[in-house]
DNA sequence: TTGTAAGCGTTATCAG
DNA sequence: CTGATAACGCTTACAA
């Protein structure tokens, strides 16, 4: 069986509308270029044919996509959901469409996904962090396509970052947490390697025990893929030490719910028995039980940043700023003093 | 500042390699009908360049795309995520690329979505549900562009679905509700309107109520939009009434979260005071305390067969085959008999 | 096995 | 304000 009919071309509209396929492509892109009585002619012929106009074609004609490409660790749980639904939206805004897609924390893959994005010619990126092969931003850079890093921000970095400061944010948390009387601390961390999201967290309760005189060894640190499971897997580990820790810091709220289910099915108590913490504030962590002292991230503000940092770079044909955004903790109750004070 | 050298051609590498750009793009498509001298020289003359193809000019020249499309309701949450993760592997083991964008349960948008993915070539489409306008399927099939409906099994619906029997699951979890002896049943649903997945969940608590003998004036039913927010939002106002049910079945997990977590505040106990139920069987589902009871989707499977069927359709230019899958329900803590029994 | 050349459906330049 | 027409980069008969 042959294809019934196949797609009515700019050429079948101008036909009927008896112009020319320019005026057509005028009238679809600058309407303001024909007058009403051609306009008005060739959106009938439109409509009657149901014309749609070939990306591919176009693409190939005006050599930009007004496409941008993102490229996210997971969909898998909300981490990056809020930050990039903001990013679609104000991309859309200004007339930009959003391809995104998920390298499952795999640099390897994140590259291919790379690769993908620029093939279909995505006129501009969004990374998330830094860390990754120096060959990726030459390339990138070479092709010209606007790239920007987001849930980072390191001032110095050679690409710029619409971000936090994860160090010191991490920091923070980690100095309230001794401040209220911790002296034996456990940190679950996502995989550091090629993560400097990650990377930085650690350093940042680093920081904080030096800071505070704590020995290195007061401080245990487990590094374990960001599912549930593997939380809650670290948490029973740690805890099973002879002398286990008393507040367990988490590198992100995914982490944390783990932990804390399994803290739960341990019997113990938190944070009477042990505090937990964690980062992001995504909706889960305020539905946890107890709901869970974290530090908030502004995910939407930097969706919305990021995306209009982006669109700049590319109408300006200019390099980016960075920005750096705040964060702050938000006390809930998953974080006490330790058991006798 | 001018753009320092723009992206190598296939004519660059034909150039480069001595030999002409059919040979080139016979190396990079069909590998086979070139001998291995020539091969040889080709890629190496790709790899000096870093010769990456152009989408854009290969979709046009070889009109199809390779490229799946599929459209769910929202990334916010995880219900699709599981699902439609398996439905990408499997894509891409066959060598399809996924573009996902998500409609916010919002069918205007929707429609936006579908015709953004069809003007960008999209070969196929996986949809979810059937309830939509005619006239979109109209289009699709004018266009020949192979489209399939998950998380919803209809068999005698226009179009292909695989996915599985959303009343009688939930009919079946009504049956176990009320077999434990509850006689006030409440209901807190997603929007209906548009959402065949809604709208069947409902019938199939009321097929249930009636099956029972139980009075329709035993059941209160509540839609909202499917947010934690909105199922809390549900339940508090549900529970205010003056005989306010022992039992609440929630459209989805995500509600029956929402729920649970209002519950909690409100300093009722579940199942002892009121037993909640969720649907869907997402991790969110096993975390919440106490573990909510629902019904379990196979979402990989379900995501992995869609992946086939349609490669399946893609190939043949045939029609779509619809498949139903199983569910079960899944028995944790959040169900019990009503209190005083 | 390889080369030639005709499209694919737009946009944009340049005349009119 | 509108019309010709030349790209855009690749695939694919068809020829050699």
């Amino acid at each position: 069986m042959s294809k019934l009919r196949s797609a009515p071309t700019l050429d079948d509209v101008a036909k009927l509308a008896g112009v020319s396929t320019a005026t057509v492509s005028r009238c679809l892109n600058n309407p303001d270029q024909v007058v009403k009585a051609t306009r008005e002619r060739v959106q009938s012929a439109v409509d009657a044919l149901g014309y749609m106009p070939n990306f591919a074609a176009r693409v190939m004609a005006a050599k930009r996509t007004s496409t941008i490409g993102a490229i996210i660790p997971t969909m898998e749980n909300a981490i990056f959901a809020r930050g990039l639904q903001a990013f679609q939206e104000e991309l859309h805004q200004h007339g930009y469409t959003l391809l995104v897609s998920s390298s499952a924390y795999n640099p390897e893959i994140e590259e291919e996904q790379i690769r993908t994005l620029v093939a279909r010619g995505a006129d501009g990126l969004l990374l998330i962090g830094h860390d990754r092969n120096p060959r990726i931003y030459e390339d990138l850079e070479r092709r010209s396509i606007s790239t920007l890093v987001a849930w980072s921000y390191l001032p110095d970095a050679q690409i710029a970052s619409i971000g936090f400061d994860n160090r010191t944010a991490m920091a923070e948390l980690a100095n309230r947490v001794i401040e209220l009387g911790h002296r034996k601390i456990g940190m679950i961390s996502g995989i550091s390697a090629g993560n400097d999201r990650a990377r930085l967290r650690i350093e940042g309760v680093k920081d904080a025990v030096k800071q505070s005189n704590l020995s290195t060894s007061d401080l245990t640190i487990v590094e374990t893929p960001y599912e549930i499971e593997n939380g809650a897997e670290a948490f029973s580990k740690m805890m099973s030490h002879t002398k286990p820790p008393t507040a367990i810091l988490c590198g992100n709220d995914v982490l944390a719910v783990g932990a804390l289910h399994r803290a739960q099915e341990m019997k113990l108590q938190v944070p009477k028995d042990v505090s937990i913490t964690g980062f992001d504030d995504i909706e889960l962590a305020r539905i946890a039980t107890p709901a869970l002292t974290t530090v908030h991230v502004p995910h939407r503000e930097m969706g919305r940043k990021a995306a209009l940092e982006l669109v700049r770079m590319l109408e300006n044909q200019g390099t980016g700023t960075s920005a750096q955004l705040a964060t702050h903790i938000v006390e809930r109750q998953s974080l006490g003093p330790p058991a006798g004070t």
